[in-house]
DNA sequence: TAGCATGTAACTAATCTTGTTACGGAATAG
DNA sequence: CTATTCCGTAACAAGATTAGTTACATGCTA
């Protein structure tokens, strides 16, 4: 079962949008994402959707942040990729008036629905200026000249 | 993404091979799974290595529970089918040098730790007897005339 | 108006899971 | 001891989903 990566990939992009602050083409976001502009503009559209970036045609075009990183929780980039499965595991439903399958199923939805929200609050309650802060705090560390090898 | 419904399936198979207690072939439980004997097969396998079904070969072989219901936990089988991933959201490892992408990933990696850690304890506190008691009031409930049409 | 960048549809490729076929081995009935 | 039944497993085919790609239209700016 592949992951979907996405929402790591935008927390990703958004981040580097805001410290070097300026606008970013899909094709160098691409380049930045291992991947190529078309995904990028797909995958983009959401968040513009939901106005947390804007796109721009033209000449020095690309896309830029359009509200501070504060302001944008993890919950809301989730939302905006269209709130996508979180769950590998699901429900069989071979049988729906089968009331073993019934039972089962009952059992299991009360266990993902409560992992659910625990995960959405989780979600809401971290900013992307959260992650930022972290960002900041490792560069000022590996800034050191005994620090990692790559800094990128 | 596609959903893994085998725990949801081998839960339903083992409660209906304890209230009809005997033993079940691969072709009997393939048909109340509308699957095929193999996969069948396939997937109990780690049921039994785990010890918590036994197969037999030959004339009136087939599947039988190991174990009363009472011992057995859904964390248990989820284990037994290989501890499969619970999410469908996973992190990206685009650039794993890139500071940015550790700060994002771990994040993310905290907040998916702490959301399994919980699922598994409930799958841990919750035995298979749990469900199947649940599954007897549903079904003393239905037997009444006024009940639902289908009590299979 | 030339060139750059996004928007989007349509198609291709890669991957993963499940379903299927085939055959081998073990147990049992008769 | 032989035919039948059933599991075990490998190997292959089919189906579904996602990511990647191509192609072309639209819009903006210099």
């Amino acid at each position: 079962m592949r992951h979907d990566s996405r929402l790591s990939r935008m927390l990703h992009v958004l981040i580097h949008m805001d410290r070097h602050n300026g606008s970013a083409t899909s094709e160098k976001i691409a380049q930045m994402l291992n991947t190529n502009p078309v995904v990028v503009r797909r995958t983009m559209a959401g968040l513009r959707e939901d106005g947390y970036v804007r796109s721009e045609k033209g000449h020095g075009g690309g896309w830029t942040l359009a509200r501070p990183l504060e302001e944008i929780s993890l919950l809301n980039i989730h939302r905006a990729l269209g709130s996508p499965e979180v769950f590998a595991i699901g429900l069989a439903i071979d049988h729906p008036d089968c009331l073993v399958e019934q039972s089962v199923n009952a059992a299991l939805r009360d266990a993902f629905t409560e992992a659910e929200a625990f995960l959405v609050s989780r979600f809401a309650s971290v900013t992307i200026a959260d992650i930022a802060r972290d960002f900041d705090d490792r560069y000022s560390r590996c800034d050191q000249p005994q620090g990692p090898a790559a800094c990128n």
